[in-house]
RNA sequence: GCCCCCAUCGUCUAGCGGCCUAGGACACCGGCCUUUCACGCCGGCAGCACGGGUUCGAAUCCCGUUGGGGGUGCCA
């Protein structure tokens, strides 16, 4: 039994596409769950892609997603020598000519070339269908034919683990692999594309495709891992959100459904927001760091009050960005008033009444969450309004808006002087002071 | 045009000839819980594209039709 060699094989062309990641992550749970290597193989062979910070790029988003890679990876612009010695034994054996300048590879016009692909059974091609095509261009480089069948050979691949569109050039480069004298194929596994809701092929123009705009939004690299797991394969047990040590024990290759899979925005934020309300209250708090620090009200964040109240919005947030929003009134010196909560809170026959009473009532209750809460509710009793109404116009009051975490937490963690001031702030905005 | 591929609820999937009156999840719609919103719980809507075979028996196997998609570069 030889252990599996994998690669991950992205062209560096800007971030990280969903579609490369979810490749990456099917090649890396095929290698850790077979115990198998995985390389990672920089496909740079136009000049255009040699650029350090395009590559730094994939770096970053497969550390980020903690996809992990055995050895160095392998540059394709560093093994040029390799691919020019194959492509001059081609020339000398005949199997490629030269056609204005550039290399091309003699296909025969008769017979088939196949494999049998793990996702799709067996593809086959006939050889008239394939032009002869290049393998080294007229500025001497090798195109990307050449580079992978070399390196999928030299580098002892055994299962090659790539989007559908890659598909058209598995002959070709089963051809250059046999002239290169290979006895075997390495296992094919072309996996099914992920579309966007006209079924398309997901692409930077119309699609949000970059890996990190979703990671700038708050979603979570484990969630992120899960979700795409689920893009063309299920486990049998029908549990879909579970930790990636058990996707990896479960995923096979031979599982995954060939047809072609929708990115859902919303389900991805589903699973996400599974995941945030399993953090750690800490963790969660300190999750949200990154994205308060682009709040305005940022400076007047103070950790330990952050710590008390992120908790009161884990719940209700799904990507990690909806989290500071929600907490705004918490730092403000005095809370956004929303035009339209305010209209629709303030306007009533009772609101009045309740500021009053509240101020009157809040200034002695004991300021604990349950006598808040009481106290609040006896307002509302003794107005014969149901505490989901009367609740109202506090909450405009303190919060600035209709809904938001908790209130009674809420203003327990606020404190009785901020409450009072917020609430007579209010009482002279309804006066029209 | 030519080549290749795909086809289970709106979406992602389970299913690999009888366990299917087709299961789960997201979304959606009701209800419960409830201090708003959420969370949670309960319920509902909704699918094997179509037509032929094969078989005692087909979502599952074969063929065709239709409908989608991908590829057709000296990009990868």
């Amino acid at each position: 039994m030889s252990t599996n060699r994998l690669r991950f094989a992205p062209a560096p062309t800007g971030s990280l596409h969903l579609g490369s990641a979810r490749t990456a992550l099917f090649n890396w749970l095929t290698a850790r769950g077979t115990e198998g290597q995985l390389i990672l193989r920089i496909e740079d062979t136009n000049a255009e892609l040699t650029r350090p910070e395009l590559i730094d790029n994939i770096y970053r988003s497969l550390d980020w997603l903690q996809i992990d890679f055995d050895g160095e990876p392998v540059r394709q612009s560093e093994r040029t020598d390799l691919y020019n010695d194959a492509v001059e034994r081609w020339l000398s054996d005949d199997l490629a000519y030269v056609d204005d300048g550039a290399v091309r590879f003699r296909v025969p016009s008769e017979g088939t070339t196949s494999w049998d692909d793990v996702v799709r059974g067996k593809v086959v091609f006939e050889n008239e269908n394939i032009e002869d095509f290049v393998v080294r261009r007229t500025d001497g480089t090798a195109t990307f034919f050449t580079a992978n069948a070399v390196d999928d050979f030299d580098l002892g691949i055994t299962h090659v683990v790539r989007g559908e569109d890659l598909v058209n050039v598995t002959p070709k480069v089963i051809m250059l692999r046999k002239a290169l004298g290979a006895q075997d194929l390495p296992t094919f596994a072309h996996l099914p594309l992920i579309v966007n809701e006209q079924r398309k092929k997901l692409s930077k123009r119309r699609d949000d495709v970059a890996l990190e705009s979703y990671r700038d939004r708050g979603v979570l690299a484990d969630a992120m891992i899960n979700y795409l797991a689920l893009l063309g394969w299920g486990p049998s047990d029908d549990i879909e959100v579970r930790p990636i040590e058990e996707i990896v024990k479960l995923f096979r290759l031979e599982d995954v459904n060939p047809s072609p899979a929708m990115f859902d925005v919303k389900k991805l934020e589903a699973v996400n927001g599974e995941y945030i309300r399993s953090m750690e209250y800490e963790e969660f708090s300190d999750a949200l760091l990154p994205w308060i620090a682009d709040q305005p009200w940022n400076s007047l964040v103070d950790r330990d009050q952050l710590c008390r109240v992120a908790p009161l919005v884990q719940e209700r947030t799904r990507v990690l960005a909806e989290g500071p929003p929600q907490l705004d009134f918490f730092f403000l010196e005095t809370p956004e008033i929303d035009q339209s909560a305010w209209d629709k809170a303030m306007t009533t026959a009772e609101a009045p009444l309740i500021l009053d009473s509240t101020k009157t009532a809040f200034t002695t209750v004991d300021w604990t969450v349950a006598a808040l809460h009481e106290s609040l509710r006896a307002i509302g009793d003794s107005l014969g309004m149901k505490l989901g109404k009367a609740q109202a116009p506090v909450r405009v009051a303190i919060t600035g808006r209709l809904v938001g975490p908790p209130l009674f937490e809420s203003l327990h963690a606020l404190g009785r002087d901020a409450v009072l001031e917020r609430i007579v702030q209010a009482q002279n905005r309804l006066a029209g002071v």
